[in-house]
DNA sequence: TCGACCATGTAAACTGTTACATGATTGT
DNA sequence: ACAATCATGTAACAGTTTACATGGTCGA
């Protein structure tokens, strides 16, 4: 999708925490932010440079060990305030969802189709798995109420997660049970 | 996103219902399936090319009126096959579902944010919306159970549509409530 | 006749993925 | 020494959106 830039937003986001690097911002995909947004290093190194050159944000060297050069970013005055806009500025689209088993799905045509049952438990199996992934997320992270309160929108993103897999898990079930009629 | 040619599959399967021009394809996006994918005619003409290129498609020109010339496509042997073989592969992956509030979201970090309520509140608005256009496409189009079995994928799909949309509300509306906490 | 809609295309810009490319550090 | 990981970049390609561009049909 060409979408409005979010990607500029997510760094903003997570270098109004704390300073970072390019690796830093990379590997935030791998965990907290992977489970609802994907980057990869060759969109993020990139679009650093670029959000550098608006003023955005600037870098300091840091050097690790003999040689190695790390690029170690903060926000501006600039970007602190872009940042807050954007948080604060409306939200007017509900985003499409693609999904491709949701695609598969709508071209067919009959209850009896042999190709359900099969379809049917894939998905089952993958969103349970989710499922259970994101509810250890949800011990791990959110333990105790002190961090609940901490970092209050990943808890309700967290939360929110659980039920959509919760409901999905839960409409693949009764669409496979029942199947029969 | 960059996905992996899912428009090509859509094509191919409206295709294999019936014979569709470009602009109907088109407008399939403005209706039915644009409840769960979009896409424009500045997409979907070019790929139309490059399909028939490639031997999934062919078209015959028809005359309206006086001269406008519309181009008719039909699925090849081999695109049938193509649809058939893609309907029939696992999906193995689940998307991301990028959101661009619940991005936001995760940059609250304290339940006492001002900016909650609103944000919540907007949001709730435009998921209930969105859960009313649902019922009332469902209402419309699966009156009756024949059709119910006829396009039993479509179907599903809206059902699950609005248990989706009714989990989200729900959501909404009980983190709204439990803010004061 | 005029406006809404039918019908088809191209171009530019942007977003995202996969692959190519290089080198340093750290712990075993 | 060697492997895993840290660290940063570029190139090519693929998918998507927005804007530009043109002309025909049909009903009021």
């Amino acid at each position: 999708m060409a979408q409005k830039n979010n990607l500029k937003y997510i760094i903003l986001g997570l270098l109004s925490e704390r300073s970072l690097t390019g690796y830093d911002i990379t590997k935030a995909f791998d965990s907290d932010i992977g489970e609802f947004w994907s980057a990869n290093h060759s969109q993020i190194y990139p679009l650093l440079i670029k959000m550098e050159a608006n003023g955005l944000i600037s870098h300091e060297i840091i050097v690790t060990g003999a040689k190695l050069e790390k690029k170690l970013y903060s926000l501006t005055q600039t970007g602190t305030i872009e940042f807050k806009t954007w948080l604060q500025s409306p939200t007017p689209e509900l985003s499409a969802s693609k999904d491709e088993f949701i695609l598969k799905l709508y071209f067919i045509e009959n209850s009896t189709d042999p190709l359900l049952p099969e379809m049917l438990a894939e998905q089952l199996m993958l969103h349970h798995n989710k499922l259970v992934h994101l509810q250890s997320q949800m011990t791990n992270k959110f333990e105790n109420t002190d961090r609940k309160q901490a970092q209050f929108g990943h808890f309700l993103i967290l939360q929110h997660a659980i039920e959509r897999e919760t409901a999905y898990e839960s409409w693949l079930q009764q669409t496979i049970n029942n199947l029969g009629d």
